[in-house]
DNA sequence: ACATATTTTTAGATTTGTCTAAATTTTATT
DNA sequence: AATAAAATTTAGACAAATCTAAAAATATGT
């Protein structure tokens, strides 16, 4: 019965590429896709989603596409909850910047000790969102629920609280930061151009102009 | 040039048994050992030693046994760092007890990143000791030198503090932990029995009689 | 020194995760 | 509906890390 319990780092690492496209779209993930964000060859992923289905971790029918099963979600649950917890504590404890954790959280989220994971999140103060604004699950694999949206789509003369990038990666985040944008700050959207979709924003008492492409990667929370 | 620098995990425990087996005895590394030590075939230790050696981590002539080379003897230092930094971060911050901390450990210490080490050394205080009181070495690879001997081999009449054990295992160490015998205490030997070689101790103000198989796995230090 | 025991290496097989190239199935286009 | 395009799977190969069994080298003991 827990003969298949043991993953390797990479189906770990196959499983969370699943349950990231699965959530965005919720229906079946396919080969591509997943090849795409492993950074694999389609082949690769065929073999290591048979692998997968036969242990039990994903429902899978030849060309039909791949979904996790309860038991591939909550092993799932289980990387992003150590995931994100890493990177809290990087951030937090060890003066990481939001850029540079994802990586070494890539490494971390593989170590296998629930008793480590969690004395981690108490050590931690019981954390709800990692340092991108993304929701990290309780043990019990429960997400806070919050309702938040992109800034562009804010109405004018509305405002919010920054509470999340949808783009994570380390340019968009230097760029964040060399412009003084962070989580928590009070956004007042002042302006918006039809020609290029950009907005006029209020930010820490500053009026700055932010182009469409940044105002549809953060999210805000209405006040 | 920078072509073999990088390190699987497998290789990384190797390196760090044939560092351990080396200090002890200063000559070369048997094969047997290695493969008792890493709890693997000897056929298998071969086959890792040869690809060690084309890295060159380790120098090796057939039948003669191994050695690590200065490059490998940097690599175990670097991991004998980390798993220590990470043993001391479970133990200090954690809040994890000495004898649950070897195993997890010996995942953490293959995490790639300097700067987390770094970060992580720091956040620690610079510790000199692990919790079982073995030396950390430094970033450059230097240890804190100490002269410590066996609790057997003090004389009748001198004391010493407690600064470390030999053996690590969780029953030994649980066992000091039922006796109330911790790292730091201040030990005063009464009495040795010619009989079974048992010490007549003093510790924490209480006279107690420990065997000679637990007096010659402590550690002290002449006061 | 020679036979025997022990240690070490080699040969060949297995598992895991990956790849390329070719075949197959599904989807899209006319 | 037939054909072209795209997605997916299969076949066959490879490197990494391990194993068993057999061969070779070294060490031991009388
Ligand atoms: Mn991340
Ligand atoms: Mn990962
Ligand atoms: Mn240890
Ligand atoms: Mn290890």
């Amino acid at each position: 019965m827990f003969k298949f319990l043991f993953m390797t780092h990479s189906e770990e690492d196959y499983i969370k590429a699943i349950y990231h496209l699965g959530v965005l779209n919720n229906s079946t993930v396919a080969t591509n896709a997943i090849a795409e964000q492993m950074d694999t060859k389609p082949s690769s992923v065929t073999d290591m989603i048979r692998k997968l289905s036969e242990k039990g971790f994903v429902s899978y029918k030849k060309y039909q596409g791949v979904s996790l099963t309860d038991l591939g979600t909550q092993k799932a649950l289980t990387i992003v909850r150590k995931h994100r917890l890493w990177e809290v504590f990087l951030v937090d404890k060890l003066d990481f910047s939001w850029d540079e954790v994802h990586e070494i959280a890539e490494q971390l989220e593989h170590i296998k000790s629930e008793k480590l994971t969690d004395s981690l999140d108490k050590h931690l103060g019981y954390p709800k969102f990692d340092p991108h604004g993304d929701p990290i699950p309780s043990k019990a694999g429960v997400f806070t629920n919050t309702t938040k949206k992109l800034l562009n789509e804010v109405a004018i003369n509305n405002s919010g609280i920054c509470v999340g990038v949808k783009d994570s990666s380390a340019p968009f985040l230097k760029f964040l930061d060399k412009h003084e944008i962070a989580l928590g700050d009070y956004i007042t959207v002042l302006d918006k151009e039809d020609f290029d979709g950009s907005l006029q924003i209020k930010i820490n008492e500053k009026i700055i102009l932010i182009s469409h492409q940044i105002a549809s990667n953060l999210y805000v929370k209405s006040t």
